[in-house]
DNA sequence: CTAACATATGTTTATCTGTTCATATGTTAT
DNA sequence: ATAACATATGAACAGATAAACATATGTTAG
């Protein structure tokens, strides 16, 4: 039994479940990720990419957002590794960067069908 | 050729892309599940309930949270079919709801495990 | 019925975040 | 060199959100 009077869970219980749980700084970055897939802007520029590579003012115009707007998220999901960038000329096209991304959505999207 | 002077991308291009564009709900939708998981303490939560069900106030012992923001983001995971609730007496036991929540993490754990 | 307990709810506050506007940087063509 | 184009950056503003505090609801024991 525990001398623990806070807790109604089992000893091992509290135990395991503070051995399995990683640690702090990882949690963070957990959901700092799954907070880039969180803005349905950002999401539809990912559901963009699957089909090809894009430049930043096709991704604007398809999407129906101001190049500033892609800009800006776009940073965003390439410091996060979501997507990589390649330049040609005056022109830079960017691409998912592997296919977590796509698992990733695809899991979201199994749990919303429901 | 296209006749659309603002876009770059080849006509088929640009049909793909809007034709496998799921609705904007359904990216709304997504995007809305990925903010759940876009939390720290949420993601703390989903990770102890892996190892078994536990009360609220266990909960928040556990991760060091009080019972007040334990009970909300509980609120948000249960409305977002992320976890269920038990009711036992006085006491409400939760847990995840489904294998999708583990599947997701899991992902998102690979992602950033690079 | 009342006290003690477990959880939930409503409100306020501080912080964060996405968009817009203005502007800067960099590239190509003439 | 200059104009036109493609993208990026910085600042400001509006809306969203997590946490805290106070309080309410519901449950069990005595």
């Amino acid at each position: 039994m525990s001398d623990n009077e806070y807790l109604r869970a089992e000893d091992d219980t509290v135990k395991k479940v503070l051995d399995e749980m990683p640690p702090d700084e990882m949690l963070y970055d957990l959901a700092e990720l799954f907070k880039v897939f969180g803005d349905s802007t950002r999401i539809k520029i990912l559901y963009a990419l699957f089909e090809s590579e894009l430049c930043v003012n096709d991704i604007a115009t398809l999407l129906g957002i101001t190049q500033t707007a892609a800009s800006h998220q776009l940073r965003v999901l390439k410091v996060n590794k979501l997507v990589k960038a390649r330049k040609e000329g005056k022109m830079i096209f960017y691409s998912l960067s592997d296919e977590h991304v796509t698992k990733i959505i695809s899991q979201g999207m199994e749990h919303i069908e429901e």
